[in-house]
DNA sequence: TTGAAAGCGCTAACAT
DNA sequence: ATGTTAGCGCTTTCAA
């Protein structure tokens, strides 16, 4: 009779009704209790090769997907480690975080990154929602919170490393470098190679903690030798070339003596520096240059510019190992704390004078 | 007798047995029942403003971080979007990203980014890996995956977006521009410019799929005027300056007549500007030169390089929308396709010739 | 080596 | 406006 069933409606609303595939019909599938497919999926325990070649076919020619969230919370175990960072249009973060995956990739934890551009509070809002997946352990950039932020941290009951920055008190373990200490090296090197009316370029610094501690740290050391700032311009927004470009002649029309400029970034350094041939200065004879991150993609410019590794990767890698080791149980102390040494790159931009 | 417990060992071992808090712990500290608490919590249904208040107090109080795992488990409701993409050093990558969390930032929904390096199998486990947690939905870049991939995402249920690309056939929706065509577009004005010994400088383009499709439109195009490619040079890994010199200096060793060199991305293209100033070629008027995406980050070279614009931020806007939309039910049907369309920015190393 | 039962912490659906 | 009950899909624990 209906064999007119032949004529098939063609329309997307074909609804295979077809929920997401459980335990229980690979269960099924294979004839083998729950119990023992979660056994065979997880490589725990004893199965008999027999019984787990049943399941694992079963499960892939269903193409079963383990849900995770039943999973956490049966073990409550959650391979996730949440990773913050203040942004990832600095280039700065993402290799921190290539350094992050580097380790975990070794491991059973999986890093999920949230972004806070700079602001306090979607750091406790990105916190808060991250905890609530109840993560392994926590990344997190910097030594400055909120104080709910750093109580949600404190009390999490997880291991927290705090990042980038070793100048102040972490809640538990630390990884980073003393930007202070960075910003006093690089004085001590361009008041030794002779400049004296030196001048600042870099990011209006309110919330930019590590930027401001460098700044702190390069007036410092040079108030030390006797000098003082000659001239500083600070900018918002990111960093680009134009940017780095637009600043140095907003401050060299000022104050035109200045034969040394230190950017806080390299970004806006190269920028400097492209302005600063454009105009036929004579870098580093006449001005002399200095950025900070040590970014390796800008190798390529005209001339190399001075510059001071921030140890991103290994930064990553070592909050990272903590992370492992605290969470497979291999380490058991707690408050590590890793201060990397940056590294001066003369480059070609900063040379006797 | 045993009141030698006042001699207590001071060691990082006093456990605090504090496990996390519970919902209960709320209840129990507020004298309401368990769900209310939850209601309160999630702004749902009626609560009288002095139960609330009363709710409100003592989850904060207490700190009280609320379990999504558990949530999701009994709600079936995972306010997660898998966001897979190939690389994170890329800065395209990031810019979609940021044009994803900008329309999700408006939304109930939290991006999770996976990264692959441009291997299909690596995209297949962390495809699988962002499945098993039961997104609400997936952005992935490219249309091409292997099968398995292609599987998951079919049968996963869930919306579907696969962005940058629209060369292909998408599984759901689809959302960016046509590499062919750029690539095409590309080749027309450059010979509509009278450029005529024309070479390419891109990665070695097994994976890369987009660089791919460029190339073929590219030399597609040319082809129809009659024109081809005079010699080409790839790459393996990532793109810098200094990647770019090199690759400009071997191509013109080989081929001292060319007269365009065609960039597969503008970090690579800006690198050969540099490499081509430093020996005193004249752009554009010796040598023409093009790249790819539109990094505004460069615009302060000393030439601004000829680019296309690959509308990285609009891309990520318009997947999430469409990823929130069809989560939210304010978009039923599926299988939207959207090509965008990338514009050409002359700059000035594409003159008439 | 395998299975059965009892939750994990929360929310849907239904009372009241 | 508030409470009760029954799971969500897995893993833990214990038994066989």
């Amino acid at each position: 009779m209906s064999d007119d069933k032949k004529v098939i409606p063609i329309t997307e609303d074909i609804e295979v009704p077809r929920r997401p595939l459980t335990l229980k019909d690979v269960s099924v599938a294979s004839g083998v209790s729950e119990m023992t497919v979660s056994r065979v999926l997880r490589n725990r325990g004893d199965v008999s090769d027999a019984t787990r070649e049943k399941v694992v076919r079963a499960a892939k020619d269903l193409g079963y997907v383990p849900n995770k969230i039943a999973g956490a919370l049966a073990s409550s175990r959650v391979n996730l480690v949440a990773v913050i960072i203040p942004s990832l249009s600095n280039m700065v973060f993402p290799e921190v975080l290539t350094g992050i995956s580097e380790v975990l990739d070794d491991s059973p934890l999986q890093a999920v990154v949230g972004v806070t551009n700079y602001l306090p509070e979607k750091e406790e809002n990105v916190l808060f929602d991250m905890l609530s997946w109840r993560p392994s352990g926590v990344i997190i950039a910097g030594l400055e919170h909120s104080d709910a932020s750093r109580a949600m941290l404190a009390s999490a009951g997880i291991p927290v490393v705090e990042i980038m920055d070793t100048d102040g008190d972490p809640i538990d373990a630390v990884v980073g470098i003393s930007h202070r200490r960075a910003g006093r090296m690089m004085a001590k090197q361009i008041v030794r190679y002779g400049y004296e009316n030196i001048g600042f370029l870099g990011t209006k610094m309110p919330l930019d903690h590590r930027a401001r501690k460098r700044f702190e740290g390069f007036t410092e050391a040079l108030a030390k030798e006797g000098i003082e700032i000659m001239d500083q311009e600070f900018y918002d927004g990111g960093s680009s070339l134009v940017k780095g470009r637009e600043l140095t002649e907003k401050i060299l029309k000022r104050s035109p003596d200045l034969d040394f400029l230190y950017y806080s970034n390299d970004m806006i350094g190269a920028g400097g520096l492209m302005y600063l041939r454009d105009q036929g200065v004579d870098v580093p004879g006449q001005i002399g240059l200095a950025g900070f991150n040590g970014v390796r993609l800008l190798d390529g410019l005209p001339q190399k510019l001075a510059t001071m590794d921030a140890e991103r990767i290994s930064i990553g890698r070592e909050a990272a190992r903590i992370i492992a080791g605290r969470t497979d149980g291999s380490i058991t102390e707690r408050g590590q704390r890793i201060e990397l040494s940056p590294k001066i790159q003369l480059g070609e931009t900063l040379k006797r004078h």
